[in-house]
DNA sequence: TTTGCCGATCAATCATAGAA
DNA sequence: GTTCTATGATTGATCGGCAA
């Protein structure tokens, strides 16, 4: 199952102009923070969390010490930054891909091309 | 709000847009999958090469080419339908007769 | 069945390169 | 030199799949 069968001899299967179903993918406004509590629909909240300087040092650190957390140790760091359980959970599983991805990047950035300058 | 934003300014300065010749190459895979223009790790690595790019950035490309194009058909329906002719005369040549050996790119 | 992780992606934003 | 637009990279958070 590889190439489709053959193709350009008729149909117009013109793609240009078609709008197919990744164009319409729609992801759900993110669920951190409170927006029940007292009718509050302001156009904040439901937002990209932006990290202090501290919030982030401070994970930084903790990652340097364990790459994954305990339950515990989770919710201790929540509450001391004042972030969700969830937001430290995930800032978490963000931080190892990007480790992942630089030692990837790390070993191979070898065979240097037409870098313009 | 100070906004110590100056937290992490580095890698994102000193931006180098690509060669024109590894955008047309992005482009021209874009716009022949544009039913599904998710290319596969493996699909991301040849284009690397062939781009002289890191996977990375071939991710990155697609992503923003993606978010950027639905957040905006109009604006890329040029450039649309002329990587669809292209497309289209390179598949022209490649069924109509079985030669092949003929590379396009790589001066 | 519920929860965490992975890999990929989204979506908004940053900072710069380039066009006007 | 200044203003606006195009574009590469970063990142908090979502989605689907898998394992415990």
């Amino acid at each position: 199952h590889g190439a489709e069968k053959v193709f350009g001899c008729n149909q117009e299967q013109n793609t240009s102009g078609k709008t197919f179903d990744w164009m319409k993918v729609k992801r759900n406004p993110p669920k951190t923070a409170k927006v029940a509590e007292y009718g509050m629909h302001g156009p904040q909240n439901t937002i990209r969390t932006n990290f202090t300087t501290k919030q982030l040092t401070e994970l930084e650190k903790e990652f340097h010490f364990n790459k994954y957390l305990t339950r515990a140790r989770r919710v201790e760091i929540a509450a001391t930054l004042e972030l969700n359980e969830t937001q430290v959970k995930i800032w978490f599983q963000n931080r190892r891909m990007k480790q992942k991805k630089r030692e990837k990047e790390g070993l191979a950035p070898v065979a240097n091309r037409g870098s313009s300058k | 709000v100070m906004i110590l934003r100056s937290r992490f300014l580095d890698a994102r300065r000193k931006r180098r847009n690509f060669n024109k010749q590894a955008t047309e190459i992005l482009n021209e895979y874009f716009y022949s999958h544009l039913s599904n223009p998710y290319p596969s790790e493996e699909a991301k690595e040849e284009l690397a090469k062939k781009c002289s790019i890191t996977v990375s950035q071939v991710s990155n490309w697609f992503g923003n080419k993606r978010i950027r194009y639905k957040k905006n058909i109009g604006k890329f329906q040029e450039e649309a339908n002329m990587y669809a002719a292209k497309t289209a005369v390179n598949a022209a040549n490649a069924s109509a007769h079985g030669s092949q050996a003929n590379s396009p790119s790589t001066p």
